[in-house]
This record gives C-alpha cells, structure tokens and sequence, in this order.
DNA sequence: TGAGAATATGCATGATTCGGCAAAGCCGTC
DNA sequence: GACGGCTTTGCCGAATCATGCATATTCTCA
C-alpha cells in the first residue's frame, strides 16, 4: 500500500500543479500537513515551481497564474474567470469512473482544462480541442471522427452521429447556445442541433453550464425541452428570477463558486 | 530455466518502460531488488532510458512523463527550432488543393503550426492536437475518431483505420521513429505501425520529415520500405554519410533551411 | 507600531547519484 | 581453442541532493 508521503519529488510537484489548477490558490501549510512533508519542503517546492514560471508565490502558499498563459484562454479571454469558475464547479460533479461526453464549446473547453492530471473518467468529444486538453491530463479519451465544422469547433454530422452509436454515456455535458424557459435549449446550427439532440439520447443525464449571456437566449434550433436537463450550472451573479424559472421546470440549479 | 535476474539489457529497459506506463513511477531500489540486479544498474537504465527521452529521471527513480507536464509543449520546446525548420520546408511542399494527411507526432505537430492561416488543402489527421491546431488556422480539417492511444497522441486502431478507409490522399506526411536504410521506416507500436501502413496505402505519395536523432533507427516494429517513400526533408546538419544511404534507395532528399 | 505568522538562510544528516575501475561475459578473428 | 576488443555489471569513494531543524529576517494584520 502506497502511502501519500512516498511521493517522488517531481510527483509531489506535480500533485501541487494540479492542486492549483483545480482551485487556483494552495496554502503551504495545508501542503505540508496533507502530504506529511515539513513546510520548508513545500515553501522550495513553491519557490522552484514560481521561478519555472509555473506559479505565482504569495504569502502563506501560492495562486495559479493567471489564465493568460495558455493559447486558447487568451482567446476565451475576458470571459474565462467566469467560465473557469463554472468549469472547476462542473469538474467537481463528475464521479470517478463515470463516462462522460464533452460537447464542443469554449466552456467546455475550460472545463476539460479544470479536471485533475490522471482523473479516472473516459470522455468522449466532438472536439479535437478538447481532446488534446484531455490528453495532456492524461484521461482516457474517445475523438469522434469525421469533417470539423470549423464554426462549431468539432465535428458533427452523419460521421459524428456514427461514431457517437458506440457511446453509452453516464454524463453530457452540453454545450449551450441559449437557454431560455419557453425555448428549453437552443443553439444556432441546425446541424449542431441534431447531433447533441441525438447524443442527449444515449446519455443517462445532461448537465449544462450556462454563462449569464446565455441565460433566457432563444437561438434558433432547438436542442433540448428543459425537462430533458438534469443538473445547470451558473455563475455566482446570475440572475435569480431567471435561476428560479430553471428550478421550476425541475432542473437541479448550482452556482458556482 | 529462466529466472527473472536472466534477463538482457533490452529485455529489462522493456520491463520497466511498462512498469512506467502502468505505474507512472518507477523506485531504484524496489526495481534492484525485483530483478536482482544492483542499483547502479538500475540507475543506469533510467538515466539512458531518461537522456532517450523515455522518461523522466527523479531523485529517487523516474516518472513517466507525464503529458500534462512535458507532452507536447516540452517536446517541442526542447528541439523546438530544428523541428520548426522541418516544419517550414515541409510547408512549402504541400501545393494548393492538396488532400494531406497528417500523422501523430509532434513533428507533424510542428508542421501544422507551420501552416499558414487559411491555406487551401484538406488536411487529414488522428492527433486531436494537430486537428485543433489546424482548425485555429482556419483550415479544412478532418478528424479521424477513435479512442485515443495517449503514447501515440492520436487514434489509431480499427476504428481509426475504418474512418481513413474514406480517404484519398494526395500526401501523406508520416511521423516516423525510425529510419534506416535496412530496417526502412520503423515505429514503437505494433498498433501505430499497422495504423500508418493503411494510410500509405490510400496515398498517391509519402512524406518525411526527420530529425538527427531518428537517422539510422530502427524500432521495432515495420512500417514501409524505404521505396515506399517519395520524399525526405532532413536537418541542415544531417550526417551526409546517411543522406546518402536514404537518396540511394531513391528517396528524394531535401535539407531544411 | 507591535505581535505573530511566514519566510529565507545556513547547517547537519542520511540517502542517492556519478565517475572510474575491474571482473565477467560475449563476439569475431586468427 | 586462444586471443583481444567490446559490452555489461558490480563495487567503491567523492560529490550531490532532499529534507528537517534552528535562527534571523521579513511580512501581514490589527
């Protein structure tokens, strides 16, 4: 039985990394106690992370840089505190082992970025985006093939449909264009449409997380009726009468921290 | 009888190549003591094992690197400017209208980063990373789907090879692990090199491009003959000796600027 | 400004690593 | 079969490294 002081230096770095990908902040004596190291040993681990560039050193533990540094947050730019915030909140829902398919989409995007280094899921996606996140992290990951649509930013379409036949699914995580009480869930594709329609259909639940531009947004096609969405994740200011009428049509509401 | 302490250099490197990837982490000692061998020995292994970029060395033992720390971003830092030049020459290479193909590896990953924004060519490939760096250059992309093999960085597998059954292709840009003028083009895959066989064969010709440190590699596993290959771009420093070899077998061989 | 926590620095210690060296095994040649 | 060259391996000593502790310094917050 391995005990969780007999990290490998590079390891126990590696676990603070992730740490602070997750939750964007770690506390050194926290570090110390958990992983059954003294704090000095934690404060070098900082100290050499921080001159990698790897981490901002703080008093008292250390913060995640901020976001910028990745190619693709500098293009979900301004927008992606908020969508990270969304995707750590969505990250925590997703129970070990499950089999989970990440639509397409910026904040799913961020979300794959938000899962821990060796998480034990298998997602599947119409992303190669989101796909090559997933790799890096090290999570078993299914790519569906064919055409990419470069509007949406992953591949729909017959091919797609026909490879998403071999999926059984325990979570989608959807992709949302709108969201709105009358409209359910709409996107502005009607392609797009039709293959997360098809895709909610092999799954168990559906989860979306929704930003507040999002919120009572009526797009053209039509996705989703509310009944067919579990569980909707929103940001911590969003719009409480609006967050009501969800709740009412039996979505499960969560905001994120 | 052949004991556990019977085994050959290369048998043993192989053992704990697998123990890595099972693992992730590999302990001098624990591996002396299971084979029987000293830790010097050990030590030895990890750190050619280490300096092959087969893993990573650590006070300790040795990790395997992991993709969210090293992957792509590492792999490319590391020979960054000559894999960069490859890229740049093997660009010019792909005339307007083309249908490419664009195997896993971070040669081939280069290349695509090496790709102007909205080039007119339909690109093929399994790597998801290549796929959504070609789609960020707003270029036609096609995305093979499959479960991605993580060491590979791509798809490979039937699923893989029934989606590239629809392809025909004008080039096929192979990653390769090796090359050698007896062995041909070799890879560390039985599945990768099966993979890549199928596509040379559904392409009118194939391409190239290689680093110093693969020339006169052979791998394991076959994958063509070197008449199979039409054309070779190799380092401006490439030994000329082995230059030759290759342009004997009647590769056409360019040198990168 | 002062109390208390957090940090940097130097040092001790035990474990790990590196380089060189020699013994043993393997190979081809004479 | 004997010989020399080559590789692999184990062992040794010196060097290096990771870690915890003690001490002086710096920082935060009230």
């Amino acid at each position: 039985m391995m005990s969780i002081q007999d990290l490998l230096l590079g390891e126990r770095q590696a676990l603070i990394r992730t740490r602070l990908d997750l939750s964007g902040r770690v506390i050194a004596a926290d570090l110390a106690q958990e992983l059954g190291v003294s704090e000095d040993t934690i404060r070098r681990d900082l100290r050499e992370m921080a001159s990698a560039g790897l981490c901002r050193r703080v008093y008292g533990g250390a913060l995640r840089l901020s976001p910028s540094t990745t190619s693709m947050n500098e293009r979900i730019g301004i927008a992606g505190e908020s969508k990270a915030a969304l995707a750590r909140t969505a990250a925590g829902l997703l129970p070990a082992g499950a089999t989970v398919f990440l639509d397409a989409g910026s904040t799913n995007h961020a979300l794959a970025r938000a899962l821990p280094t060796g998480a034990d899921l298998t997602v599947a996606t119409n992303a190669p985006a989101i796909a090559a996140a997933l790799l890096e992290r090290d999570i078993a990951t299914i790519q569906l093939g064919g055409m990419v649509d470069a509007r949406v930013g992953g591949v729909i379409g017959t091919s797609a449909i026909r490879d998403a036949e071999a999926l059984r699914l325990d979570i989608l995580v959807l992709g949302v264009c709108g969201i709105d009480q009358d409209a359910g869930v709409t996107c502005y594709s009607f392609e797009d449409a039709e293959f997360k329609r098809f895709v909610a259909q092999r799954s168990r639940s559906v989860l979306i997380s929704v930003t507040n531009d999002k919120l009572s947004i009526a797009a053209p096609y039509s996705v989703l009726p509310l009944s067919r969405v579990s569980r909707a994740i929103i940001e911590a200011d969003a719009d409480a009468t609006q967050a009501a009428a969800l709740a009412a049509a039996g979505i499960d509401i969560l905001r994120a921290v």
